[in-house]
RNA sequence: GUGGUUGUAGCUCAGCUGGUUAGAGCGCUGGAUUGUGGUUCCAGAGGUCGCCGGUUCGAACCCGGUCUUCCACCCCA
């Protein structure tokens, strides 16, 4: 006998009510990605590897899948690679080939590689699995689905703002209100950086910063010092850990701290810019909030930095983020394509709808009608009302056997159907059907020559 | 990648300092109910106790390894 089979860490199977909600959320997101004008692509899951390694940092290398050559490829290692047992100049040899690690750099790729073809600025979506060879944890998985809108080719700030409404938008229609939109500027990250003198060290710096909420002022300080950044230029940062009151009120302490830098102030005044924009749209349930320790980890942002946190109650890692990246296709050969773009964890904000109790009730059934089966006779008029049903666009089915009408009856229930229809001999010799109402067990006869009659009523209760 | 945690029936979990045929609730199957589900009653099926090895007269329980789960780091959606 086989073993009983299984499927690796961090994957899952999906059962068709995990499907339906999940597509639930995807056709929400998609809807919305749709009516402000981007357009869908879709890459491989696998490229190669050198347009993913060195993009992510090392930390992102190490998450990498890598993909074994085909062939007898140890065979093609030379004796001292070979022999060193060095994983690092080792992988190359035998490997060429890695997973997708996220959407944005392959688009980056696809827009250097499709440049003479695209209509700038162009804007696109992208919703596919990525794969990361990460330890998961809960809301965290080696494959899982990002939700990408980016836009390329056009710098104005107005793309930001539309971002900002486009969060906004997806999470009033799922129904989950008050999620957070933090936003924050690498300029002003880069500024303060300079400011404190601790220019080289900006990585580090706001790697630890990032972490203020998490473990408090103190730790912070104590990562800073380890990671070599003197007493002084952390004092000279003080303001930065001190940061209250609405966004003016912050806005001003920074261009105060950042007066002497150009870059810092820049950063300021792009920000200003988004967020009174924002303000004088308005968001229908989101909120944006300023948030100067927001870093993100992805080097290539340049310019404004989101993340969006669950309501508050809800522990859950951030479920969506994005920013500008002025130079991302550059490394692949194509120079000053400005791009901003946003994600939406999919995975997570279906665990975050779940917890809440978010998800219509609508999606349980998956079948609006199902007729039994009450014998050959039957059947088959039952299969010409049930096709009948069909045309009419009802997702309408017809029992296959005819088993017991207990059994056939508990199966409908199981399955959440809201109407059964019984056909039987009796029926059918007065040229009728049953149709039974399974939530209030209400019975009512139809005429098998106007099932019109059915079929408006049926649609007029949905 | 580091440290810890978890695994017993389809699901949620009991199971004493190691002791004989490993339990419950829910679910499932059949019947009460030969054209009426969701409630009720009765009966039944289902487990090499994650896997491999070790200690022991004897292991679900102790030890080692491995896989998995979740957690804290790292990092991130």
């Amino acid at each position: 006998m086989a073993k009983k089979p299984s499927i690796p860490k961090g994957t899952r199977d999906f059962s068709p009510a995990e499907v339906a909600r999940r597509n639930y959320i995807i056709q929400t997101i998609k809807k919305h990605f749709e009516t402000y004008g981007f357009q869908p692509i879709e890459t491989p899951s696998f490229e190669n590897s050198e347009t993913l390694m060195g993009k992510y940092g090392d930390e992102g290398d190490r998450l990498i899948f890598k993909i074994l050559n085909s062939g007898d490829f140890i065979s093609k290692v030379d004796d001292v690679t070979y022999s060193s047992k060095d994983s690092v100049s080792l992988t190359p040899k035998i490997s060429e080939k890695a997973l997708r690690y996220d959407l944005t750099v392959p688009f980056a790729r696809y827009v250097v590689m499709h440049q003479n073809e695209i209509d700038f600025p162009f804007k696109r979506y992208q919703i596919q699995p990525v794969w990361r060879a990460d330890r998961p944890q809960k809301g965290r998985f080696r494959e899982f689905y990002q939700c990408d809108a980016d836009v390329v080719g056009a710098d104005s700030l107005i793309q930001e703002v539309e971002f900002v409404q486009l969060y906004d938008a997806v999470f009033t229609d799922l129904g989950l209100k008050g999620a957070t939109i933090k936003i924050n500027n690498r300029k002003i990250l880069s500024g303060i950086a300079e400011v404190i003198g601790a220019k080289h060290l900006l990585v580090d710096f706001t790697v630890a910063l990032d972490k203020l909420d998490k473990i408090g002022e103190e730790k912070v300080k104590v990562e800073m010092v380890e990671k070599g950044i003197s007493e002084g230029a952390i004092s000279k940062a003080q303001p930065l850990f001190e940061m209250k009151g609405t966004a003016t009120e912050q806005l001003e302490k920074l261009k105060s701290i950042l007066a002497d830098s150009e870059v810092g102030m820049l950063g300021v005044s792009e920000l200003e810019e988004i967020i009174s924009t924002v303000d004088m749209v308005g968001l229908q349930s989101a909120s944006l909030q300023l948030d100067v320790t927001l870093a993100r980890g992805l080097n290539y942002y340049t310019g404004a930095i989101f993340e969006v946190a669950a309501p508050e109650g809800v522990k859950m890692g951030s479920i969506g983020g994005g920013g500008r990246y002025d130079d991302l296709t550059g490394i692949f050969g194509l120079k000053d394509v400005s791009g901003v773009g946003i994600s939406f964890g999919l995975d997570r904000i279906y665990l975050v709808l779940e917890e809440l109790n978010l998800f219509p009730d609508s999606l349980d059934t998956s079948l609006d009608v199902l007729c039994l089966n009450f014998g050959k006779k039957e059947g088959t008029a039952s299969l010409k009302l049930v096709s009948g049903l069909r045309k009419q666009g009802l997702r309408a089915d017809l029992y296959p056997t005819d088993t017991k009408v207990q059994k056939q009856f508990k199966y409908a229930d199981k399955r959440g159907v809201p109407y059964v229809i019984l056909l039987g001999d009796q029926e059918l010799t007065d040229g009728k059907f049953v149709v039974k109402n399974m939530k209030t067990g209400d019975q009512k006869d139809y005429s098998l020559d106007a099932i019109q009659e059915f079929v408006e009523k049926l649609k007029s209760e949905f």
